[in-house]
DNA sequence: CTGAATCCGAGTCGATACTG
DNA sequence: CAGTATCGACTCGGATTCAG
């Protein structure tokens, strides 16, 4: 989703339905925005990853089967902007990056383990569903 | 030129509307693919108001302001190929139809729930950590 | 009312090659 | 080692128009 507002008339948490919502102005969802970031082709994956320890770009290169070097630089400067990966170069020779998760990274483990949970447990259900004609 | 496909090659794969969206290669990771699906534009918002009770086709298009008919028969028909939404139509005139959550889309929103409570607690944080100088 | 058909811009992602 | 640069393929989603 580009930045464009929703135009939401109703979120997810509490809030009654106000039936006609006059506002043009409603503010981005923050749900959603979140969901967008972590639900790209890779950040679920780093996040896993960097919750167990840090590691060094190339480290993260070849743990990630699959993953260019562009998407991974990416992928981490993206995390590193939304304040949920840390990353320190060590001015050695050869350069060395270490990335980890922040604090704010962190926290982001439990509540995705709740819908990993989930989507593990129902998976075969959806999958199921997905091959049914209609 | 603009990246347009032209001629065969784009009738022979370009489908405008394929009907279950193409899932690509996420049905290799449950999270990830649960992820893909709920984080669109339009699904995460849908999953919530049909939590709440059922609707009619255009009750949502009323309730979610500026989705396009197009987007919303999209993602209804895909949460419908998911097992998570059901679609019953009924023989009026004019025609009537209604969508409501299945149960396995009632499971969903527990965890969704928990991901969207981290989400609305941690996302002024989040924009503040976008706004920092790098 | 409930969609389907068509067109198109913009964003996403991968492959490859190159650099300090 | 840790990235950048460039290109192209593919997908998402909006606008508009039409139909049962």
């Amino acid at each position: 989703m580009t930045t464009r507002n929703t135009g939401v008339r109703a979120s997810l948490h509490h809030h009654p339905l106000p039936n006609p919502v006059p506002t043009g102005e409603y503010e981005h969802c923050p749900v959603t925005d979140v969901l967008r970031r972590v639900t790209d082709k890779w950040t679920l994956l780093l996040i896993t990853l960097l919750g167990r320890r840090p590691y060094r770009f190339n480290e993260l290169h070849r743990a990630v089967e699959g993953i260019s070097p562009r998407m991974l630089t990416r992928t981490l400067r993206t995390l590193e902007s939304d304040g949920l990966v840390d990353r320190e170069v060590f001015p050695t020779v050869p350069p060395s990056v270490e990335y980890r998760l922040t604090p704010l990274g962190v926290s982001l483990l439990e509540p995705l383990s709740v819908l990993a949970e989930w989507a593990v447990d129902h998976h075969t259900e959806i999958v199921a569903a997905r091959q049914r004609p209609s």
